[in-house]
DNA sequence: GCCGTTTTCGGCCCGACTGTTTTCAGTCG
């Protein structure tokens, strides 16, 4: 499947046309919509291809189509082969700084040369950019803020992207029947919000790493062996990501899953309570002190966990945040789990800037096994997102409640995401959000106002008699841009006082509210909704990650309103809603 | 470069914010 790759390309193009002097916004628009098109496609692309029915996909018409059969036919594109001759690669490397766009960055090659972020830091180091016209101090330093935030982030990938990653490794060496077993390990198995490099541990019994060894070298995805021995390999991903695959014989395991699962604080902690209790830990077994040829355990991480005296811990909890006195005290949280959802909150259909129908969502959500489903579609000021003024959500409400006659198993819930504006209202007036089922309330505007500021809209929203939820509130994109400033403790507290919801965003990029702040939110009584924020019907999959982020701040069902059945939320809902739930 | 129960040509992608400017261009969502 070509998807990810000829999306990627056709960004690049869109990108490099914004660069070129023929540049014309329209293009560009048909390319970004193009890219994302195929890239939320649910099949293969070449299929579509080899089938002619590229017409059949909106936004791809005789130019595009002939651009994808080039790309299948040959694996390039000549166009984009072209324009990258006109520019250097690192251009695109500046573009991607916040605050830097195509413009900027065309101006600083044509008249400094600039043609790397390396050369644009020591530029701006120097002062040089503020002697080119439209480029002034404050410009200079906040090129240098934005350079400073993406090298904390390089060498980092989302959890999602590494999930995909691994996940392909693991189907590839499966089908080998010298593997007995597989796993992630580290802060992919932890499901860290980034991932550095990806852990994989494979079980194997001795004598037969071999064939696995070798075919870890023929992974297409292979662009370089760093490393290779016996029982490790570590290669670098065509994507740069650095990914280490351990072979291990079964009776080591369940040790050396423990081990390297990590984090190394938790296994600091772990092994300090081992040594207490005469017992020695490592990547093979735990063993006494005083006699350590014999193994008491290794086989499961079960095994390691009982032997120090301690119930065994999820890995999303292994961050030495109490997990090991709770564990001790047989007083782990009882985490939530993807089987306990019974609905998604935050969702877009074609009503604002989603991919599919409410209809085609709605089925999708109940083949998951979801008893009701939330569209939550932009208010009319996000015009960018084709925002709904209040006549379109009149006809989404009648086709909501049109739908929900036909009783096909699943409730759709007519919500919105309501933008906060600069001043703290809300984005639809009073009378027209009581007729919805769900409010989000977001901040898409003013991401530079002070943290006074921020805080005063979030808290003016969370007051708001028919605000439930506040959706993304930081409002961060990871490896992107910090988020905006935010008293999250003056936030949660409000939450609470109005018991108004706070959204777990599981977008692969938000993930926010942010894991920590989800525990802070448990104890302080506020209650947690999970959005995917789904823009078409595979991304209802991010459920995962929200759960992940979830987990990883100790909540249990009841923290997440997700695990409500209908009639329960419904009779949470406040008394001013009229719904159209059946 | 795409699209069409207003159009096969002329719309489409709007509004806020920032930093640079004396009235606006660039960036972002």
């Amino acid at each position: 499947m070509k998807n990810k790759e000829l999306a990627q390309k056709l960004t690049e193009i869109a990108e490099l046309l914004g660069l070129s002097s023929q540049d014309n916004r329209f293009h560009i628009v048909a390319y970004e919509r193009a890219a994302r098109a195929i890239d939320s496609l649910p099949e293969a692309i070449e299929t579509i291809v080899a089938e002619g029915r590229l017409k059949d996909i909106k936004g791809i018409g005789p130019r595009l189509t002939e651009r994808i059969v080039e790309f299948i036919a040959s694996g390039h594109i000549n166009y984009l082969d072209e324009l990258k001759r006109q520019f250097p690669p690192g251009l695109l490397e500046i573009m991607s700084l916040q605050g830097v766009g195509p413009k900027k960055a065309k101006v600083l090659f044509e008249t400094l040369h600039i043609a790397t972020v390396e050369e644009l830091h020591t530029a701006a180091t120097e002062g040089k950019l503020r002697s080119i016209a439209g480029f002034g101090e404050k410009t200079e330093q906040n090129i240098l803020q934005a350079i400073a935030f993406k090298s904390r982030f390089s060498g980092r990938i989302l959890l999602h992207t590494a999930q995909e990653t691994a996940q392909d490794i693991v189907t590839t060496l499966q089908k080998n029947p010298a593997v007995l077993a597989m796993q992630f390990a580290g802060s992919l198995r932890r499901s860290r919000e980034t991932v550095g490099d990806i852990d994989i541990l494979c079980m194997v019994e001795k004598g037969n790493e071999k064939s696995v060894m070798e075919q870890c070298i023929a992974l297409p995805l292979v662009q370089k062996v760093l490393a290779k021995g016996d029982t490790k390999i570590s290669v670098l991903s065509d994507s740069g990501v650095q990914i280490d695959i351990r072979l291990i014989e079964p009776r080591s395991f369940g040790a050396a899953l423990q081990y390297f699962t990590g984090s190394k604080e938790h296994n600091v902690a772990l092994r300090g309570i081992a040594r207490d209790k005469g017992l020695t830990l490592n990547e093979y077994g735990i063993y006494s002190l005083t006699d350590k040829t014999i193994a008491l355990g290794g086989r499961t991480e079960q095994e390691i966990y009982e032997a120090v005296g301690m119930a065994y811990i999820p890995p999303v909890l292994r961050e030495n945040r109490g997990e090991i006195e709770a564990a001790v005290h047989r007083a782990l949280p009882l985490l939530v789990e993807l089987k306990d959802i019974r609905g998604d909150f935050h969702t877009h259909s074609t009503y604002s800037d989603g991919e599919d129908s409410i209809e085609t969502m709605a089925e999708d959500a109940r083949l998951r096994g979801y008893e009701w489903i939330v569209i939550t579609d932009h208010s009319q000021s996000l015009a960018i997102a084709h925002g709904l003024s209040p006549e379109t959500l009149e006809r989404k409400i009648a086709e909501v409640q049109a739908y929900n006659k036909k009783k096909t198993g699943i409730t759709v819930l007519c919500g919105s995401e309501v933008d906060i504006l600069a001043d703290g209202t809300l984005d639809y007036p009073d009378a027209v959000l009581r007729q919805l089922d769900f409010v989000i309330a977001s901040i898409h505007t003013g991401f530079k106002q002070t943290e006074d500021q921020i805080t005063r809209r979030i808290i003016a929203a969370i007051s708001h008699p028919l605000v439930d939820c506040i959706g993304h509130p930081t409002g961060r994109l990871l490896g992107e841009r910090e988020g905006y400033h935010i008293d999250i403790e003056k936030m949660l507290a409000c939450a609470r006082d109005h018991r108004t919801a706070i959204e777990i965003n599981a977008s692969p990029s938000r993930l926010d509210l942010q894991d920590i702040y989800c525990k802070k939110a448990k104890d302080m009584g506020v209650k947690l909704a999970i959005g995917t924020d789904a823009h078409s019907l595979q991304q209802l999959d991010y459920m995962t990650l929200g759960i992940a982020v979830a987990q990883r701040g100790w909540l249990e069902s009841p923290d997440i309103l997700n695990t409500l059945n209908l009639e329960d939320f419904n009779n949470r809902q406040k008394l001013t809603r009229e719904p159209h739930g059946v």
